[in-house]
DNA sequence: CGAACGGTTGACAAGGGTCAAGTTCGGTGG
DNA sequence: CCACCGAACTTGACCCTTGTCAACCGTTCG
C-alpha cells in the first residue's frame, strides 16, 4: 500500500463521506469514475484521463482552494472531504453558494473563465487537480469525453436547480429535510443506501446553504428529532435517518436530478461488477 | 420580406424583448447567434447549424411547450417571447423554476434525458426547434460546437446560481431589485442599455420566481417607485429605470455571469459590425 | 353589461431573525 | 488532574418581515 493510499484510508471520520468506488485500479482514476457516471466510456479514455490528473493534494479544513477574484486554470476533483464556494459581496459578507462532496468537480462553473467565487474546504480533504487547458485539449479530441463533461455540467446545474426549487416556496423545516435528503442521495449515489448520514459541517454553514440562521437550523433539527424523523450524533457529527419515507414525503424530494446519473450509473455498476 | 419576417416584426409589444441581432442574414441563424456568443465560430458552422433548425413555431401565451413528465427529444431556442419551466410537485402545486428570454435555449437541462419539468409560454412567442439527436451528432463532429454548447450550459448554470445567491440572505426588496437588474442585463446583452425594461408578466409570476407572494411583490414595487428608483407603465407592461446606479448598489448585482458572454461578445460584436 | 383578471391596499397573524444567556465538549496549559 | 478557553449548540424573549385573507379598483373581453 502506497503512502497515498494509507493517507486516504486513515481518516476514519470521512470514511462514509466517500461515494467513489475505491477498488483497486480505480483508485487513481477519479476523473474517469466521475465522467463515466454519465456516459459509458471506453478503457482508453480511462488511461487518457489518468495521464491528465496531477498528483493529489491534501488540504485542511478552512484552506482556500481558489481565492476570491482570482482567475484559475485548474479544476479540482474532490476525492475526500467537503468544500464550498462562497460569493463575497462588496460589503465583505460571504454567502455560501454551492457545496462540493466527494466525486464532485470544483471550478467547472468557471471553466470558460470569467467568474471567480472563493472556494474553501469545509473539512480536511484530498483533491485531484487537472489543468483546464489540458482537459479542453482532450475533450476536443474525444467527443465521448466532451459529452460526458457536458453531462457533468448539466448534472451540477440540476443539483443547483433542485436547491433553488427547494428554497422557493418552502418553509424552513421542509428546506432542511430536503437538504438532508439531497445529501443522503448524493453521498450514496452508488453505494448502499445507509441510514447514517455524515454531517461534518456546523449549523452555521447549513444555515448559509439554506438561507436561514444557525439558530433556526438548530430549532428545525430539534423539531425533526422530536418528530422521530432523525436522531443526532455529536461525535463524529452525523445523523441517523429514522423514517426516510416520512422525510421524503415532508420534503417533496424528487431525486429527479439523479436520473441521468442513475440510468447511466446502472451501466456503470454492471460494468464494475462484471 | 417573407411572411415569417413580417410575423416577427408585427408584434410591437415584444419588440424590445428581442436581444438577438436580427440583421439581414442572421435572421434565420438563431442557434449560431446563441452559440457564437460564447465561442468564436467559423462560417461553415453557421451553415451547419442553420440546416439543423426546424421551421419556427409560433406559440401563444399559456401554451405548454413541454408537458410535465413527458420525455422530449426536442430543444427550442426562443426567438421571441418569454417562457418558464415549472416543477409540479405531487400536491399539484407548480413552482416556477426558470425563466427563458429571447436568445435562451429551452430544454437544455434535460439534454441527456431524465428530468421532465413542464415548460409553458408566459407571452406569445416564436420558437425554433432542434432535434437533440441531430444536435448531438453535429457536436460530436465539431469540437468547437461541443465547446460552445458546454459554454451555453455553464452560462445557464451561472444564471441559476446568481438567482440562488440572490434568494439566499437577501430581503424582498433587494431580491426584486436584483431580478430587475438581471432582466435588464439579459435583455440588453448586446443591444443598447435601455432604461426601459419590458416586463410582460404578472406580479404573481414574479412572486413565484422570487419566492414571495404577489401581494408583497406589489408592495416592493410601490416601495421602489416611492424611492424614485423606477416608474411603472401599465400598458404595455414595462418599467422605467430611473436610477440604475442606486438599483445596482441596492441589489448587489454583479453581472459576473455575463463575463463569459461579454468577453466573447465583444469579438462577436466586432465581427458583426465589420 | 358583467365576468375575469391583475393590481392595490389594509388588518392581522405567523414564521423566522435578532439578541443574549447558558450549556456542552474538546483542546490547551499549568 | 484540573482550570480555562473557545467553538458550536441550545433555549428563551422579543420583534420585524412577510404571508394570509379580504375588499376594492381598473381594464379587457366575451
Amino acid at each position: 500500500m502506497t503512502s497515498l493510499a494509507a493517507a486516504m484510508e486513515h481518516d476514519e471520520s470521512l470514511k462514509n463521506a466517500v461515494p467513489i468506488n475505491l477498488d483497486r485500479g480505480s483508485r487513481y482514476a477519479l476523473y474517469y469514475e466521475i465522467l463515466s457516471r454519465h456516459c459509458t466510456l471506453a478503457p482508453h479514455h480511462r488511461e487518457r484521463l489518468i495521464r491528465l490528473q496531477q498528483s493529489p493534494r491534501r488540504v485542511a479544513k478552512d484552506d482556500t482552494i481558489i481565492g476570491h477574484g482570482q482567475s484559475t486554470k485548474t479544476l479540482y476533483a474532490v476525492q475526500q472531504g467537503w468544500a464550498c464556494s462562497r460569493r463575497v459581496s462588496r460589503d465583505g459578507h460571504g454567502q455560501i453558494i454551492d457545496l462540493y462532496l466527494p466525486g464532485d468537480i470544483v471550478g467547472l462553473r468557471d471553466y470558460q473563465g470569467g467568474r471567480f467565487d472563493e472556494v474553501t474546504m469545509l473539512t480536511d480533504g484530498l483533491l485531484i487537480p487537472v489543468q483546464k487547458p489540458h482537459l479542453e485539449q482532450v475533450t476536443r479530441q474525444n467527443p465521448d469525453l466532451a459529452e460526458a463533461l457536458l453531462a457533468v455540467a448539466l448534472h451540477q446545474g440540476n443539483i443547483i436547480t433542485d436547491r433553488l426549487n427547494n428554497l422557493l416556496g418552502h418553509d424552513a423545516i421542509t428546506r432542511l429535510a430536503h437538504f438532508l435528503m439531497e445529501l443522503n442521495a448524493r453521498l450514496n449515489t452508488f453505494g448502499p443506501d445507509s441510514d447514517r448520514l455524515a454531517l461534518p459541517i456546523s449549523q452555521q454553514v447549513i444555515g448559509d446553504l439554506l438561507g436561514m440562521t444557525n439558530v433556526h437550523v438548530c430549532r428545525c433539527m430539534s423539531s425533526l428529532q422530536t418528530q422521530r424523523l432523525l436522531r443526532r450524533n455529536a461525535e463524529p457529527r452525523s445523523i441517523q435517518l429514522l423514517n426516510r419515507t416520512a422525510l421524503i414525503e415532508l420534503s417533496g424530494f424528487a431525486m429527479s436530478y439523479l436520473f441521468t446519473c442513475m440510468r447511466r450509473g446502472q451501466n456503470w455498476r454492471r460494468g464494475a461488477t462484471s
